[in-house]
DNA sequence: CCCAGACATCGACATCTGTCAATATCGATG
DNA sequence: CATCGATATTGACAGATGTCGATGTCTGGG
């Protein structure tokens, strides 16, 4: 609970405190963007997200991105399914095999954000 | 486990693969900025950060930040370990007040790695 | 020297997350 | 249509994470 509700009249806010100088980001957008980080703060996902990148045409098949890791076929699909589910990555089945695209405004669209709250 | 452990001849390679064109994050620099995404992929910390940078002089004192929140003192002190651990945010104390500053060059680094992963 | 206030640490708890083995689904091929 | 190979889904489990109340540690003032 905030001091202010307590009945202290206005001019005993305590002097520790320097003024704003612009607004800081509201909770709803907080809200909406700590999902995206959540899905890129994990060294898997970063490195898969890196290397779908890096592959010719920016796509790479799931075979591909399973034998980069030691890890199991499910465990690679989940990460695979989180970078999809927060729209950082783009699915595309033909045939038997599945691509994955790295959509690159999303992307930039988190970098810009970052850069403008340190500012 | 790689299919190339199988005993397979090399040209057995599967075509369904398109090849690299740029090297791909290492395992070891992934391993080292997922704590950082971490450390920001947090609704309440990322107001923090923006919250910090927001004020004049670009600090803050704690009591400024706990009434910013709906949260007890002891979990904006917790998120604030967290941001400062990572190296995100400075700390000094100064009297009974502790200041938090941000680390403009850290979030900076950040953000032009996000924008290097997409290219 | 003791008290009050600012902030941090501790211990506990519910929830979320990363991982795997097992199984299901879906498309090509014989 | 029976089967195989490529991916996805499910269920289970250990460990990490966010939150709180209680308590500890400083620092300045009486």
């Amino acid at each position: 609970m905030s001091k202010s509700q307590l009945g202290l009249t206005p001019v005993e806010a305590v002097a520790c405190c320097s003024p704003l100088t612009r607004e800081p980001m509201p909770a709803d957008a907080a809200e909406r963007i700590a999902p995206l980080l959540k899905a890129i703060a994990d060294p898997v996902r970063l490195r898969l997200l890196s290397l779908v990148a890096s592959h010719a045409d920016g796509e790479a098949c799931v075979c591909d991105l399973n034998d980069a890791f030691e890890l199991s076929q499910p465990t690679i699909s989940h990460h695979l399914k989180v970078l999809h589910d927060a729209g950082l990555l783009d699915r595309e089945k033909r045939g038997v095999w599945v691509y994955y695209r790295v959509r690159a405004a999303a992307l930039a669209d988190l970098a810009t954000l970052l850069g403008g709250v340190a500012a």
